[in-house]
RNA sequence: CGGGGUAUAGCUCAGCUUGGUAGAGCGCUUGCUUGGGGUGCAAGAGGCCAGCGGUUCGAAUCCGCUUACUCCGACCA
């Protein structure tokens, strides 16, 4: 189980640690990777792995590979390089923007950095696979990735460069489709289990990469970027973006007698906080009316949107609505254009020029607070259908916790976490774009079914540190721990403790355990900061107090647990501990 | 891209307001000391003050531009 002889001294290791935390770092997992000598930078997004780091990455991949072989993939390495042809010919050189790394050969002929690889292996495979009978494939890589993101951030959790593993399934069919996709579910779950991560596999936006399914793996932390929304009573898991609640609740709101409609004068309340304050209104009897640019392949439209007051909009939902490559709230400008009032007093009355997109929710506000798009003016007891009506009435909000689970009416729970994995139902994406075709029991030519599949390697270690680490520094999940064992000798000097140390450095490294021994001349207050920063999971300690009867400590990173184990029981102490601390299967 | 912030020693920062030629702590080197949770003492090394331009007798300091980094909003593994 522990195989792998790599043996270490913690006076040859390259991990440059500091006391200090740089000022560049705002999250934990950033913060300890780099004290802990793990990362550095050279750019803004952009990082070196030094060795403890890149053990971990080896670690991960490695249980990648396993499970992905497992699940049928066959590993490949494709280009990182890629010419501008294929993105031409799928379409996507011009709709996957800026953030595609381009640059130009001595020939001046363009080229760009693959930020993924639906391109090159739907090309591969289109020239390869002609037959049915070539059918299923599921090939992988694990590569370096290049996307100019607009912000990278938060160390390695967001990244311009990062090694990512990315499978493609080729299918002949749906069903052929959903046994790949549902392999590589399985898989994923086995993964980030194997990781020693908690996690939830959510449903997803499917987003610029295309298709018509999509589950996310969030490794639930509060640093996380994704917000996520689930159900604890029957199981519902979404990506906000996605995530929907039941209008259940909508339907039987409120038998309130509609009142007259009435303008009131409003001066300077802009936001929806002063107007509730100001008219002692709750913000649910607001409508929150937000003039929207839509942009199209080949025009731009304004919208108005309408939610109730306490509600976001959720961009994506509106989005995918109006199937619209991009939509961002209207400048003040515009608005004023628009609505005939400065930003703050628009209302879904009288607003001619542009279409309405309503959510359900606004429609059964009964007497509700609007704008009236006029400056310092709103409408009092409007109410849908009689005062005005949308062109469109469907869900455009965020949920937020409390909102009723879709499936069950329960009320949905949110949390934060980390988008480590992604996996995508393609469909004829791609193979229709790029004439990927096979050619079927019938001699009929069939596009290819697609799928693809990806997991941030470095983002699933900087998910472990953020969701496994205390005051000390980093706490690794045993499966992907650097090294297994440190052992530190109090002092080095020490004949006595030095043998000890070497030997059973030699002892375990032959029983197939990963072992950095600290042969530094340091205090042993500075090795043992050091290896609690560095975090593995178990510490012998040989010193004076214990050797006397012949006995050295061992310490349990994640709980400071500690055994005093007589010398020739180490080993044997060692591997109970190691294996009581594998991840259990969690289904 | 928009909006803020920062840039001085390897790291964390002072110095700038009020121009006069560079500092602390940590780290590093050497020696002694100490030796179970970042020992103590001493002596050292180390900076084109991000870059360019301007003002001035003189600029880390004042002004302008540029670049990089970073935080807040739209993308994604």
């Amino acid at each position: 189980m522990y195989r792998g002889i790599s043996i270490m001294r913690m006076s040859r290791l390259f991990a440059p640690t500091l006391r200090e935390v740089p000022a560049e770092a705002e999250v934990i997992s950033h913060q300890y990777l780099l004290r802990a000598g793990y990362i550095r930078k050279t750019a803004a997004g952009v990082y070196c792995y030094l060795p403890l780091a890149w053990r971990v990455l080896r670690k991960i991949e490695g249980i990648v590979r396993e499970e992905m072989d497992r699940a049928g993939g066959q590993e490949v390495l494709l280009p990182a390089l890629q010419p501008a042809e294929i993105w031409q010919e799928s379409g996507r050189w011009d709709v996957y923007g800026k953030e595609l790394f381009r640059l130009k050969d001595r020939h001046e002929r363009d080229f760009c950095l693959g930020p993924t690889h639906e391109e090159v292996i739907t090309v591969l495979v289109r020239g390869e696979i002609n037959s049915w009978r070539d059918l299923p494939k599921r090939l992988y890589q694990i590569q370096t990735k290049a996307r100019d993101e607009i912000r990278p951030r938060l160390g390695l959790i967001r990244c311009r460069e990062f090694i990512m593993k990315d499978l493609y399934s080729f299918d002949r069919d749906e069903e052929g489709l959903e046994d790949s996709y549902q392999a590589m579910y399985e898989a994923y779950r086995r993964i980030f289990t194997r990781c020693g991560l908690t996690f939830k596999a959510v449903e997803a936006d499917s987003g610029a990469i295309g298709g018509t399914g999509s589950h996310e793996f969030t490794v639930l932390a509060d640093t996380g970027e994704s917000v996520i929304a689930y159900c604890n009573s029957c199981g519902y898991a979404a990506n906000l973006e996605r995530a929907v609640a039941s209008d259940a609740t909508i339907k039987n709101e409120s038998d309130e007698q509609q009142l007259p409609i009435q303008k009131v004068s409003t001066p300077d309340k802009h936001s929806i906080e002063d107007v509730t304050g100001f008219l002692g209104v709750d913000a649910t009897k607001l409508v929150k009316t937000l003039i929207y640019r839509i942009t199209y392949r080949e025009r731009q439209e304004m919208v108005a949107v309408a939610v109730r007051g306490d509600r976001d909009v959720n961009e994506i939902k509106l989005k995918n609505a109006l199937d619209a490559l991009e939509v961002e709230l209207a400048d003040a400008v515009a608005v004023e254009e628009i609505t005939g009032a400065p930003v703050g007093f628009a209302g879904p009355i009288g607003l001619e020029d542009v279409p309405i997109l309503a959510d359900p929710e606004v429609t059964v506000i009964a007497n509700a607070v609007v704008g009236a798009n006029e400056i310092d003016a709103h409408f009092i007891n409007s109410n849908y259908e009689r005062d005005w009506k949308a062109a469109k009435v469907l869900d455009l909000k965020n949920v937020v916790a409390g909102d009723p689970c879709p499936h069950c009416n329960a009320p949905l729970d949110t949390t934060r976490g980390i988008e480590v994995g992604h996996i995508f139902k393609l469909g004829t994406k791609y193979s229709s774009a790029l004439n990927a075709t096979y050619l079927d029991e019938n001699g009929q030519a069939q596009y290819i079914i697609m799928g693809s599949y990806g997991i941030g390697i470095p983002r699933t270690m900087a998910a472990a540190v953020e969701q496994s680490n205390d005051e000390d520094g980093i706490i690794w999940p045993v499966p992907i721990a650097p090294y297994h064992v440190s052992i530190v000798p109090v002092n080095y000097n020490n004949d006595e403790q030095r043998e000890w140390a070497e030997e059973l450095y030699h002892q375990l490294t032959a029983a197939g355990i990963e072992v950095i021994i600290d042969d530094r001349d340091e205090r042993a207050g500075v090795k043992f900061k050091d290896s609690d920063l560095m975090g593995f999971p178990l510490r012998i300690t040989v010193g004076p107090r214990s050797l006397k009867e012949n006995k050295v400590e061992i310490r349990l990173r994640a709980d400071g647990t500690t055994w005093l184990v007589d010398k020739t029981e180490v080993v044997a102490k060692v591997q109970s501990e190691l294996m009581a601390h594998q991840p259990q299967r969690q289904l």
